[in-house]
DNA sequence: CGGCGGCTGTTACACAGCGTTACCAAGTGA
DNA sequence: TCACTTGGTAACGCTGTGTAACAGCCGCCG
């Protein structure tokens, strides 16, 4: 019932990366790969990631320093990170730690044991108790303000819009990515956790369902605009408050 | 279902302490970290520890002292300990033990190694029973409360609402897991500790049930949503109170 | 021992959400 | 202007969800 779990494998070796990314997309998860820090950022900008396979020798920027990046950013700091070490040495304890991965593993590793961490890590972090943790936060775009732990939307008057499971998830979508072209493709991929097949409208449509219960004139949207041949563009400013 | 462990790391080296607090946290426990024997036992006066991360080297009374008073004190002769020795030294791996230690760390270790050793000793730990079993709290949201002890739930007027077995095991799986979206899958698991079988609908039934005793209005509920194909997801925040 | 009542899972049906399709309008380039 | 592309949205059918009704199970009590 769950959305399959998106993995982005960072590793400059085309082989590895290759190999990893069919032996865990036969396990069940959608994998992309990509070769260094710079196409890594531009992956999660443009898609939802559940998890990073980063490896620690990279071209440019290397592991350890894109790791605390990712934990620098809000939108990341949260991710779970794997980090693949170059040596088998027994990996230096403290720059383990220091990496701020949540595990790591020594080349050469075996995929099943890959695997076996992935599934581990996955489970620990979507099984966060939070309790009295910090996630009660909303998110606020011209006067709506959007109840993330409630899945709820206020209006400017405050009160409470109806969302489908499905407009809401499009909305969440647009608001952690305020003012940036979004292409159907990438909205289809954060909103359902899919990608799009040939002729898929279904991104339209939902968008023309979502304005209806937020735009002031459905007719001339506003928050939502269309750009033609790009894709959907919400422009309110969004800020996050406790 | 247990609360997330505690653990208190107790080293003078700063560094090491932070970096391991940071690496236990993102593992799921809850750490607090102290520089010696004094701080120590004033964190075991405030708060409720599971296990004791234990530097034998430090300032002041040194850690075999200090774990020999830990096993002398009543409340704390059951916390188990595990001492990290500077050396792989034997002798000090043979008092530590005598001393009362649980297990015991050589350093430099590896991070892995100390969480499995964790992991162990917690095992070992919480496989005994809980005697006392004082664990007379009641749980919070919206006004409602729910006295685990006694398994009875009072509305937000005090009037005590009834709930069969089943309806009550459900609502403590969402109550221990708030604001999250749980699978049907997950709540079976949670509630009746079983997986689901294929046209498994008798969640969704329960569900129906209980939105009908908790609810204001059951036609649209408002403390436990409906994610449609994702599953159910209980609003309110929870306070744990004794 | 048999009947009764409450609880739980199963089934069936009604209904709402979502994707697909189709058609029309708006935009674009010649 | 026309021809063509792109986007908006109504309508339809499939699928997932809510819930009433029913049946099996179990404990209780006469």
């Amino acid at each position: 019932m769950d959305r399959t779990p998106h993995l982005l494998v960072v590793d400059d070796d085309r082989e590895i990366r290759s190999l990893v990314a069919q032996f865990l997309t036969r396990h069940g998860y959608r994998v992309t790969g990509v070769k260094d820090g710079a196409e890594m950022m531009r992956a999660l900008e443009t898609a939802r990631v559940d998890l990073i396979v980063l490896d620690l020798m990279l071209p440019g920027e290397d592991g350890l320093s894109l790791c605390r990046r990712l934990r620098a950013t809000p939108d990341t700091a949260q991710t779970p990170v794997i980090m693949l070490t170059a040596m088998g040495e027994e990996t230096d304890r403290i720059v383990g730690l220091e990496m701020g991965a949540d595990d790591y593993l020594a080349k050469p590793f075996s995929p099943r044991e890959l695997l076996a961490r992935i599934k581990a890590v996955l489970r620990r972090a979507t099984a966060q108790p939070v309790a009295g943790g910090a996630t009660g936060k909303t998110l606020q775009f011209e006067g709506w303000s959007l109840d993330v732990a409630k899945r709820e939307l206020r209006s400017p008057d405050g009160v409470l819009v109806q969302l489908s499971a499905g407009e809401y998830d499009l909305l969440v979508a647009f608001v952690e990515h305020p003012q940036r072209v979004l292409t159907r493709d990438q909205l289809l991929d954060l909103a359902r956790g899919r990608s799009a097949v040939p002729f898929d409208r279904s991104i339209d449509v939902q968008v023309s369902r979502l304005r209806r219960k937020i735009e002031p004139d459905p007719a001339d949207p506003t928050l939502i605009k269309t750009v033609r041949g790009g894709g959907y563009l919400f422009t309110p400013a969004v800020v996050a408050s406790p």
